[in-house]
DNA sequence: CCAATTTCAGGCGTACTGACATTT
DNA sequence: CAAATGTCAGTATGCCTGAAATTG
């Protein structure tokens, strides 16, 4: 994954707008081809500023992410499966951050003593004062997205839950994007 | 990068939203961290459609951006400085990417006749012949963003916009998305 | 025996750093 | 000589496939 920041490019002009109109004249309509490509270099902006705060803190992203969900969980271990379905990765990548968190003594594997086939990654002292730590940084950092209003977040957010579920990554039959109802659901 | 389809989750739940209503007990405001969030999966959802639909024509999103960029050029061949530039990636990935485009037969390097530092990536006829049959594909595939009506599209382009703009990309001061517009004077 | 959970080996794609050769 | 352009080697990270081990 990138490493350092992405330099700013100063460009004289918008690469993906430019793109676009060329684009047009060649094959068509652009505007799904520069959505798209934004979602990329916004993918590729962000993390490249969220791996450089982490850094630092001996994290990345992916493992930032697999630590904070250790946190929330009330006995700050689950089923390394369970972090995959959450984080939405491969299971041997799931393997993978845990080795590298594990080696950093962040976390530490213990058998699941409910069911012998798993794996339980339980977050230690120091992985909670490395979480502190890091999170601190990150919302000082206003994760990167302070240029934006609230309400722009939130539109975003919204937009950007009909791609995942038209992706299939969940129901997605509930109800919209408030993020301030609680279980309605199922289960 | 992923080679698979994201296969469908299926979780009676949205992960991002459930991680953000979580974050907000813990730590405080969460869309920030959502929006974050959305996007990078977005981006994993997108990238493991396209490559995945790129397979067969025997490339990968990011090669199959360096040749439409060089079907665009009126010669067919760029400098390779010019291609990192225009799809704002890092020297050696150019490097990287040329060199598995030209083992593939779709370019050809060549001497810069007007720089003999640089070199110039040339597309081939079945370079072309590739870019037209994924292309076709792609468009297709409404490049997987034929969820979105058009406003939508326009919208997400501006929104995230903004954000390329704040991390350096290109000047921005121009005026917003409307990409029908000539040189305004600037400041 | 079949299913679920993990791990491991091996491979691919991307990207960054540092060093180096060539040319302007 | 300093700057620009590429290439190479080495490293890191992440994701995927397939096979194997363990347990339910």
């Amino acid at each position: 994954m990138s490493t350092g920041v992405p330099k700013p490019l100063n460009l004289p002009f918008d690469p993906i707008e430019r793109a676009a109109e060329t684009w047009r004249v060649h094959f068509g309509p652009s505007s799904a081809m520069a959505a798209v490509t934004s979602i990329m270099r916004a993918h590729q902006i962000l993390l490249g500023q969220l791996d450089t705060l982490l850094k630092p803190h001996d994290l990345t992203f992916a493992r930032y992410e697999a630590l904070v969900l250790l946190t929330f969980s009330r006995t700050g271990s689950l089923p390394l499966s369970r972090i995959g379905e959450r984080l939405m990765v491969h299971p041997t990548s799931v393997t993978n951050t845990v080795d590298r968190l594990e080696r950093a003594g962040l976390v530490l594997r213990r058998r699941n003593p409910r069911d012998g086939r798993g794996v339980l990654a339980e977050i230690t002292v120091k992985g909670r004062e490395a979480v502190g730590r890091a999170t601190a940084d990150l919302m000082k950092a206003g994760f990167f997205m302070d240029m934006y209003a609230e309400s722009d977040l939130a539109e975003m957010f919204a937009m950007l839950r009909t791609l995942r579920v038209a992706a299939g990554d969940f129901d997605g039959a509930e109800d919209a994007a408030g993020p301030d109802h609680r279980g309605a659901g199922p289960r």
